[in-house]
DNA sequence: GCACTTTTTAGACCAAGTCTAAACATTGAG
DNA sequence: CTCAATGTTTAGACTTGGTCTAAAAAGTGC
């Protein structure tokens, strides 16, 4: 399939080639689809997205690439708390608020939380770490 | 089954009496090494150390007995970073601290963190909320 | 155009977790 | 004590998120 010439599409297919991903149409369009989101879809709600453009696209390569994406750090992952596997295309260190009766999950500004005493810990040598919050939007908003 | 005379069992029996649930022989074997665990266990771990003891004990009854313990608030149940069910007999509010190499979950207690800013957060009602770390012991204590 | 490499595909497979329907155990009314 | 009703356990079927496989398709370099 030949390359499409929009914009948006170029930008993505760059910063697939900067990592040393071939940018196939397949690829562009689940980064696309994936990398643009707000939310934060599991690989089966990313396939579902990209079906609409590419109906032919295979369950198999939205897994292989997000997995891919993941490695290459232009997403990260993690289990939600139904345990199922979600994507975050925010990779900078932030907090999580999850809404258990929906499901959904709101990003936190790092800046909004301070944690203190994980430099004191006795035992651990910490890598990273983030507050986990469980509640629900109030307005809304968002 | 006739129920054992020990004193372990008859403190959880009176623990699951206490809550509605009739403590069959299966259920005090179960909650017994649930309740116990100073690990974090999936359902599936749990169903492997109570065969030890009750080898004829079904997985449905595992699943069954370690869900009704977290509805009635014995046990708490999250999502481990590699999205399976993992069960924790502290039901006080506690830190984890995640090993990912090994799959550990770490507890920590309340106060060896402080988190700031949680009142303030605008737009959400916050219920309740941890610390999620991620990292390793350093000293082969724990 | 042709060999070679990379990617995609459909569908098989796997493992955690739930559900079902029959067997088994416990309870208590008579 | 008997036996019917109720509660519990069981084996195994089923579901679902995720991975793997092997063949087809697409892309690359000469
Ligand atoms: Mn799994
Ligand atoms: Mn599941
Ligand atoms: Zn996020
Ligand atoms: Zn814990």
């Amino acid at each position: 399939m030949a390359l499409q010439a929009g914009g948006v599409s170029d930008d993505v297919a760059r910063r697939l080639r900067e990592r040393g991903i071939r940018p196939s149409v397949q690829r562009v369009a689940i980064a696309r689809v994936a990398l643009a989101s707000h939310r934060h879809p599991s690989a089966d709600e990313v396939w579902e997205q990209v079906k609409e453009r590419l109906p032919m696209v295979s369950r198999a390569t939205v897994y292989n690439t997000l997995n891919r994406l993941v490695e290459e750090g232009l997403l990260r992952s993690f289990a939600s708390a139904q345990g199922h596997t979600v994507f975050d295309p925010n990779t900078a260190p932030h907090h999580h608020l999850v809404d258990d009766a929906t499901g959904t999950i709101y990003d936190l500004p790092w800046e909004a939380l301070a944690v203190d005493g994980v430099d004191a810990l006795e035992g651990f040598e910490v890598r990273d770490f983030q507050v986990v919050l469980h509640g629900r939007p109030t307005r809304r908003s968002r």
